[in-house]
RNA sequence: UCCCCGGUAGCUCAAUCGGCAGAGCGGGUGGCUGUUAACCACUAGGUUGGGGGUUCGAGUCCCUCCCGGGGAGCCA
């Protein structure tokens, strides 16, 4: 008997095969009996009638249980009544595992209780569609740097001996008596290797210790970040661009059904194509101040502002030349205005906030070395990072993209709890 | 850390002015020859988050603690 997967059934019309899966639902009506059996790739509904009331088949059906391990042998066919178009006609049911009182049933449940869940929450429908998905946008940036952007991909460490940015942020951990850190960013180790090997990128999870509890915030994620020499501001953003361009096309091309599963509003989706609306952070508190908002030049553009802004457009939006003052210390500042810097952020739409963080970065050993100190930043621990200064310095650029946030947008989910299999939030780490 | 909302059956929720603690789903039993979160009948299932208080009487009012959700700040 040929072992198949559910998404390749249609392949197998009028064959006997075999799918090995976990009951996800049953129903009966007098002699026929309806089981649904799903497998990871999709589920599929089997059937199977009898004039008798007692038979073996039957006997064996009746005791499967809501995912219940089971192997189920039958011939394929197409049948318009069946979800997905295809059937099994049951020929032999062997359970492989009964489940007892599984918890999550077919009916409505509350966050707290799913979440306690989450090791078995992933296996339904709606979690199987935003898993995929966020597969494919990561598969969509590893193909994006590796092959259509040439660029190589080097591993930032994780611990960490000090802080890359801000310093109340970061998990704490013993390293042979030695105080370590989980990291938050591996862009200053980008830095090196750019100089190494030109265009690089990281790809990982990073951790922060922040006291956040909203919709947007894990305490673990995953962050992309690319680090070119010789690339300006410029240059930084038109990366941007084309890789959220490049994420998006390839969900739609490749990720429908997920997204239809999703109920996702794919003509938002359609819409985002370069170039991307720019505003300047001079423009944003013009444009602010116009719809009423009580802010003035220096302030940060908060949480609001940012939807504000970002409802404006359809596409998402980049908001560039922040106030140096606001953004971390290497950063380069502009050169015609050195109280801006030359950084961006880009907003998704539709609400969904900042999904990318870049800027050009200092290349200077004299400002950098100013601004460390500026920052009270230990002088030791960045001694590799200013070397990089001494030694045949550049101007370069990169940037961080927020993996969860990118696929709470691109899926249409509200939380980024949703997004990561196993969300580490605010005093919670279970399961 | 601060602000707001909530905690009643395994799950999701109801319970009027303070007056007999209920429904749907899930479980069990039976029925139904095409079901689509199937349906129908019957059935089991409760220390109303913990502690204290007011009252003839508290799920309901007060105090306190615990837990959960939403938001702010900060960020991706």
């Amino acid at each position: 008997m040929k072992w198949v997967y559910v998404e390749d059934l249609k392949d197998h019309v009028g064959e006997e095969v075999e799918i090995r899966g976990w009951v996800y639902n049953k129903r009966s009506s007098g002699r026929v009996r309806f089981l649904l059996v799903r497998d990871g790739t999709g589920i599929v509904q089997a059937t199977a009638w009898s004039k008798e009331k007692d038979n073996p088949l039957f006997r064996t059906f009746d005791t499967l249980t809501q995912e219940s391990s089971v192997i189920i042998r039958g011939k394929v066919k197409e049948e318009r009544r069946a979800p997905g178009g295809y059937e099994i006609e049951l020929k032999e049911i062997i359970p492989v595992q009964i489940a007892v009182d599984y918890p999550i049933t077919p009916k409505e449940h509350g966050v707290g209780f799913l979440m306690a869940h989450r090791h078995l929450w992933l296996r339904s429908s709606r979690q199987h569609a935003i898993m995929r998905i966020r597969h494919e946008i990561i598969k969509a940036i590893r193909d994006f740097f590796d092959e259509e952007k040439k660029f190589t991909l080097v591993d930032a460490p994780i611990l960490t001996p000090a802080a890359c940015e801000g310093t109340t942020t970061l998990f704490e951990t013993d390293y042979f008596g030695e105080k370590a850190y989980l990291s938050q960013s591996g862009q200053l180790y980008m830095e090196a290797a750019a100089m190494a090997l030109g265009k690089v990128y990281c790809f990982g999870p990073t951790f922060r210790a922040e006291k956040s509890k909203t919709r947007r915030h894990l305490m673990e994620f995953w962050m992309v970040e690319p680090e070119v020499a010789y690339f300006r501001l410029e240059d930084d953003i038109r990366l941007a661009e084309e890789l959220v361009e490049f994420m998006v096309k390839r969900v739609l091309e490749r990720r429908r059904p997920e997204l239809e599963r999703l109920e996702r509003d794919i003509s938002k989706l359609e819409k985002v194509e370069r170039p991307f609306p720019r505003i300047s952070y001079d423009e944003a508190i013009e444009l602010l101040k116009k719809d009423g908002f009580d802010i003035k030049w220096g302030d940060e553009i908060g949480g609001d502002e940012e939807t504000a802004l970002a409802l404006k457009f359809e596409k998402p939006l980049i908001l560039h030349r922040f106030p140096a003052a606001q953004k971390a210390f290497y950063m380069e500042p502009d050169p015609q205005r050195p109280e801006l810097s030359l950084s961006f952020d880009m907003l998704a739409p539709e609400g969904y906030g900042e999904i990318i963080g870049g800027s050009e970065r200092i290349s200077d050993y004299d400002l950098l070395l100013k601004r460390i100190r500026e920052n009270n930043l230990p002088e030791d621990a960045f001694q590799w990072y200013l070397d990089l200064r001494k030694y045949g310095s550049v101007p370069h650029a990169g940037f961080g993209l927020g993996v969860e946030r990118t696929v709470a947008w691109i899926t249409g989910v509200k939380h980024v709890r949703e997004t990561i299999p196993f969300p580490r939030l605010l005093y919670k780490i279970y399961p």
